[in-house]
RNA sequence: GCCCCCAUCGUCUAGAGGCCUAGGACAACACCCUUUCACGGUGUAGACAGCGAUUCGAAUUCGCUUGGGGGUACCA
């Protein structure tokens, strides 16, 4: 019942759904931030709303036009596609906020003129100078709101000495214009109620010195002016979002609704960082991850399919997405089961797709050595095992090159054996007037096999001697397939190699 | 230090007071299939962080403790 209530609350907000991911170009697109921009996305496809990117650049700094087309492709690949942003433009543009300097201090200039904001001289050493005070009492550092009533006399004086004033937001000011108490609460749509006392939060800078905006400032200009009506992110966001909050408040707007996920932990619970493996999207892709096995699996951190079946497409889980189900809690991103479902989708892509993104990890080879009939059988019979499509590159060495490389351990634990020995001298003698198609072969081997099964050789010893001669490996792909792909020359030519002459 | 968030198998999760002897997936292990490896199939093992409270009944509600994460900038 309660349900049921809750369910017909949340469609009637659902009008005009306007979500957002507003990436920093400071490094590639994160794969933490791609699942953020994936759940915004969802969210934008359930409710028929819609997806926006915007560009904040606001640090110089750290940007780069690189970092910002990585970003652009990466989205793209995993087919999050946007329907406002600065390529394709829209109705409520410019979305890089470089571009949008001079909208920022209009808006500031409001909240002085309203008295929701003041300037500020003070000069990093004398707010050092507060926070260890501050510190040193166990007290949490708030600033000391000295700037707040100087007089047009003193801040002309101040200007005079060369100062530079940054604006600050008054958090008490707004607080009491909105709120009975210093308590501050909103829903979050993950979350539930949060909830902080406003005595704690310090008048914070709206404008830098420089003239320059502030993240927390700019942000909620943005979503303000871009019509965002619904806030998903990371919950590092949840102490600036009462802050935004006062922000939108003061400023007479509409205040969106928030939601925050839990964030994305490497395996020892630490952030994800370069050195527990790839992090950006654009690093997995190289490594051999399909992009469909990157969006499907970071879904699932966090959410669950309500059929219970985890292995689906974008478009199914959006139409299954329910906001409020996702998990609260933080997840650790562990790469075997990833691995696991990009070896699934692989299995899943038909041959000629397959073939088309295994081309990049065979540029080594030369491919010329095959017919197409040739090359289409060695992918099949190889593809079973793929986790990455870069296990290709190794998968398929030994069918290149007169010579094979042979693994020591095969050598001395294999090749090295009087059975194998045997068993290939008696392969050459035989092989000879074999035709090296698949059916015969198959057929020869058997009976080959079963000769030697006779004089007490195991089946299993018995290939393995071969396979070890022709690839240099204990274990690979259908021996038949791999001994008429090479044909009878390179075959014999492996596999005398290997016999000791014992004249 | 202070503030906030979070807590079910190793991991991702199901779980909305009796449907729970806690379900699924990955990983692990065993067996089957098999010319190897793998794939596939069948099984096994594995969790409600602790303590109190509420209740006839708690994984589920409340409190405390512990653990983890985040924030505390003229970074975003």
């Amino acid at each position: 019942m309660f349900r049921i209530l809750l369910e017909i609350k949340e469609e009637n907000i659902m009008t005009d759904v306007r979500v957002r991911i507003a990436p920093s170009p400071s490094g590639n697109l994160h794969i933490g931030t791609a699942r953020t921009a994936l759940f915004n996305y969802l969210f934008a496809k359930k409710n028929n709303g819609k997806f926006i990117l915007r560009i904040e650049d606001t640090d110089a700094e750290r940007t780069s036009q690189e970092y910002i087309d990585n970003i652009f492709d990466s989205l793209k690949a995993l087919g999050l596609n946007w329907d406002e942003g600065p390529d394709v433009g829209g109705e409520y543009g410019p979305y890089t906020q470089s571009e949008r300097f001079d909208i920022y201090p209009v808006y500031a200039q409001k909240l002085v003129d309203a008295g929701f904001a003041y300037e500020c001289f003070c000069t990093p050493e004398e707010l050092e100078a507060e926070k260890e005070i501050a510190t040193a009492n166990k007290k949490p550092y708030v600033y000391s709101k000295k700037c707040e009533h100087l007089t047009d006399n003193e801040k002309a004086k101040l200007r005079a000495e060369g100062r530079k004033p940054a604006i600050r937001f008054n958090i008490s000011k707004a607080q009491h214009a909105f709120h009975p108490t210093s308590e501050l609460m909103f829903d979050d749509m993950v979350k539930g109620e949060l909830k902080v006392n406003t005595d704690l939060i310090g008048d914070f800078v709206i404008m830098k010195s420089n003239g320059t905006p502030t993240y927390n400032f700019a942000v909620v200009i943005d979503d303000m002016l871009m019509k965002i009506s619904h806030i998903i992110r990371g919950e590092d966001h949840i102490s600036n979002t009462f802050k935004q909050i006062l922000i939108y408040e003061a400023l007479g707007a509409e205040v969106p609704r928030f939601g925050h996920l839990g964030m994305i932990l490497a395996p020892d619970r630490s952030k994800l960082s370069k050195r527990h493996g790839a992090t950006a999207v654009s690093e997995f892709v190289e490594s051999g991850y399909l992009t469909e096995a990157l969006i499907n699996f970071v879904a699932l951190l966090g959410w669950s399919p309500s059929d219970g079946v985890e292995i689906k497409p974008v478009d199914e889980i959006a139409a299954d997405f329910r906001i409020n189900e996702i998990s609260s809690s933080n997840s650790i991103f562990e790469y075997d089961k990833l691995r696991w479902m990009n070896s699934h989708y692989i299995k899943m892509l038909p041959m000629d797709e397959l073939k088309k993104r295994l081309l990049p990890y065979l540029k080594k080879y030369d491919l010329s050595q095959l017919s197409e009939a040739q090359f289409n059988r060695m992918i099949e019979i190889t593809r079973e095992p793929l986790i990455l499509l870069s296990d290709i590159t190794d998968a398929v060495s030994y069918f290149f090159g007169e010579d094979v490389v042979i693994e020591p351990e095969v050598q001395t634990e294999v090749l090295d054996t009087e059975t194998a020995q045997e068993v290939l001298s008696e392969f050459l003698k035989q092989a000879k007037n074999w035709s090296f198609d698949e059916e015969t072969l198959h057929e020869k081997l058997e009976g080959f096999r079963g000769e030697f099964k006779e004089k007490g050789v195991k089946p299993k010893q018995t290939m393995w001697a071969i396979r070890a001669a022709v690839t240099g490996r204990t274990k690979g792909a259908d021996m038949t397939a791999i001994l008429s792909i090479l044909g009878k020359d390179k075959v014999f030519k492996r596999v005398s190699k290997v016999i000791k002459s014992k004249v």
